[in-house]
RNA sequence: GCGGCGGUAGUCUAGCCUGGACUAGGACGCCGGCCUGCCAAGCCGGAGGUCCCGGGUUCAAAUCCCGGCCGCCGCACCA
């Protein structure tokens, strides 16, 4: 029995993964590598089409508003310096001199000495060793420097050593640096939502838990970029999810040991539980993603990250957590409200704008000093330094400046120059503003794809009268039909169901066809690879061109025209009931 | 990274303690043939094994010992 009375199903799952190609740990020949998992012909198509609905629910829907990106998977080391991962993404260790054995320098002095070294830097946590004489908990050995161990994946871009590159460990940094070629390319216009699938690496020091915590994986994540003085413009989508009820588990829930609590949408962001419209409505969305690919509502909620589980960027992050039966809560899905931070740091480390202009409805008028410099004056004064006085001066604030002027002073002091007070005056004028520069806030959602492809499997694993069936939501289904003749060994049965075999796969879907061995055995191959749909050829077929459609869910049949078979498949994946699709059989 | 347990065909497993007749046995699955008028039926035939890897002990190692890799569990870690 696993957690939460979910019988645990993490064996069963892992051996029919396997067996059946879904999924299994990599490298196998050679012993595995723990951290990374391979896709198997199943496993791609279900990745696939989980992807698929994750842009169905995230950008196509809102394509008015949202676009899909790509970026590559390695940047020059500047970028992950200026989003903070080369200080932040790190853990502090020490090497025993003796053993070679390494540690996490912090808990070894927080276990040692018992005082808290949250914060400190490496070289204060090297002197609290040396001072402290703390040594190697195994053998008494001495300790080497402190080092940091960083998490993200190093290489070398071309042929020079000095020319690092990181593996990037999330996605979001492609968009930023992105953002302004993009924004262009989309009219200019806030907000906008810029999405990307794709593969990143964490070098984790111990990867668990099979496609759980993974060293590389495929991240569906959207950044959202909203304007922060403008809370009413930024989700116009907001109204249609406002009753949408969501369960969370705030952190001042969570630390008075407090259960989840369900809210609606609205609820939840008037009571400022979620902080922003937009991560709520996004919140809404992921949940009714993760809700289509087969998990109950009641199995999942949203848990409030404190401010120490958060990551350095983040102001309010929640977790998506969702039951499974081996693990307890896993996270599929991150939802983060970024601020600026990290278009602040990229605008500075980078130097360019990465303002958006908002155009206001109408031009104001604005009242604005402006600083007036004689520059005969300043020349003849200042001569070869007169470039960077009047630099100074335009750089100065104009209310400064004629704080030195009412002051009654006879100089203004700027820039390490002494200006005459007769060679600058201020003016005011008069300006239109047609709008202001900001630079937009963002929102995240951030899934994991290889979590939620184990979270629909897991889902999807039934036992029925001793055979395993994979009941996938019917539109995620890895393949969508399979066609077989009645039995094997009949030359026009078997042509009949071939003919329509090829019109399925004509029509664009993913069919097996299968002639080997009773009709039941096919069933049952079928049922445990999680085909929604089998249609059958049989003797009536070859009378009046019907064949028998049997769902997987329920094990029953109707009878329908062979020509009506791609429709009703059709609406069959979109979910209509099998007994509107024929008549009753058997 | 630490500790405990484990690793044998595609899958599940017997054998390991007590080394040799193990040319590693079985079941399921898979492939071919026969049969089969709707839920893993039956019969015949077949393919499939680096016994996790490396080293050691021994006349002899799947079996004992050491190291490593991988997995599961617990601790730690998971910006």
């Amino acid at each position: 029995m696993g957690v939460f009375g979910l019988s645990d199903v993490y064996e069963k799952i892992s051996e029919l993964a396997r067996r059946r190609g879904f999924f299994w740990p990599s490298y196998e020949i050679y012993g595995g590598v723990a951290g990374f998992y391979d896709y198997g012909p199943y496993g791609v198509l279900l990745k696939n089409r989980i992807v698929e609905k994750w842009r169905d629910f995230f950008v196509r829907r809102h394509q008015d508003y949202v676009v899909e990106i790509e970026t590559p998977i390695v940047a020059p080391s500047i970028v992950f310096e200026a989003s903070g991962h080369v200080e932040h993404f790190t853990d502090p260790i020490v090497s025993c001199l003796k053993c070679g054995r390494r540690f996490r320098a912090d808990h070894l002095v927080e276990e040692a000495l018992g005082v808290s070294v949250e914060g400190l830097s490496l070289e204060d946590l090297g002197k609290i060793i040396r001072d402290n004489n703390v040594r190697c908990p195994f053998d008494g050995g001495e300790l080497g420097d402190v080092k940091v161990f960083n998490l993200l994946f190093k290489t070398q871009i071309g042929p020079y050593e000095g020319d690092v590159g990181y593996l990037r460990p999330e996605l979001a940094q492609g968009m930023f640096v992105a953002f302004k070629r993009v924004l262009e390319s989309m009219r200019s216009r806030l907000p906008i939502g810029i999405a990307q699938i794709g593969r990143v690496g964490r070098n984790e020091i111990s990867p668990r838990q099979a496609m759980v915590r993974l060293r590389e994986f495929t991240i569906m994540e959207m950044e959202y970029f909203i304007d922060a003085e403008d809370p009413q413009g930024n989700c116009p989508f907001f109204d249609e999810m406002a009753g949408k009820r969501l369960r969370i588990q705030s952190y001042t829930m969570r630390v008075k040991g407090g259960e989840p609590q369900w809210f609606t949408l609205e609820e939840a962001v008037e009571s400022k539980i979620i902080v922003d419209k937009c991560l709520g409505y996004w919140m809404a969305i992921g949940q009714e993603f993760m809700e289509s690919i087969g998990v109950p509502a009641e199995h999942m909620f949203f848990m409030e990250k404190g401010p120490h589980e958060r990551a350095h960027y983040s102001s309010q992050t929640f977790d998506q957590v969702v039951k499974v039966s081996r693990w307890g809560l896993i996270e599929v899905a991150g939802h983060s409200y970024r601020g600026s931070y990290d278009m602040m740091r990229h605008a500075a480390y980078s130097k360019a704008d990465l303002t958006v202009f908002k155009p206001y409805k109408e031009p104001i008028l604005v009242k604005k000093k402006r600083v007036i410099v004689d520059k005969s004056v300043i020349g003849r004064l200042f001569r070869d330094k007169a470039g960077e006085v009047l630099e100074a001066l335009q750089a100065a604030r104009p209310e400064d400046i004629e704080g030195y002027l009412t002051g009654g002073g006879h100089t203004i002091k700027v820039g390490g120059f002494e200006v005459p007070r007769d060679a600058v005056k201020i003016i005011e004028v008069e300006e239109k503003e047609w709008g202001r520069k900001i630079l937009p806030n963002v929102v995240e959602p951030s899934f994991g794809v290889d979590r939620v492809v184990y979270v629909a499997f897991e889902y999807a694993y039934r036992e029925r009268e001793g055979r395993v069936v994979l009941a996938f939501p019917r539109d995620i289904a890895p393949v969508q039909a399979a066609v077989f003749p009645l039995v094997e060994n009949d030359e026009s049965l078997i042509a009949e169901a071939r003919s329509l075999y090829k019109t399925l796969v004509r029509e664009g879907f993913q069919v097996i066809y299968d002639d080997t061995g009773s009709i039941g055995r096919r069933y049952a191959r079928a049922d445990e690879i999680g085909v929604p749909a089998a249609f059958t050829v049989d003797y009536q077929t070859l009378e009046d061109k019907t064949v028998t459609m049997r769902d997987r869910d329920t094990w029953r049949q109707v009878r329908l025209p062979a020509d009506n078979v791609v429709e009703a498949l059709r609406k069959f994946l979109k979910g209509e009931p099998l007994d509107s699709l024929g008549t009753p059989f058997k």
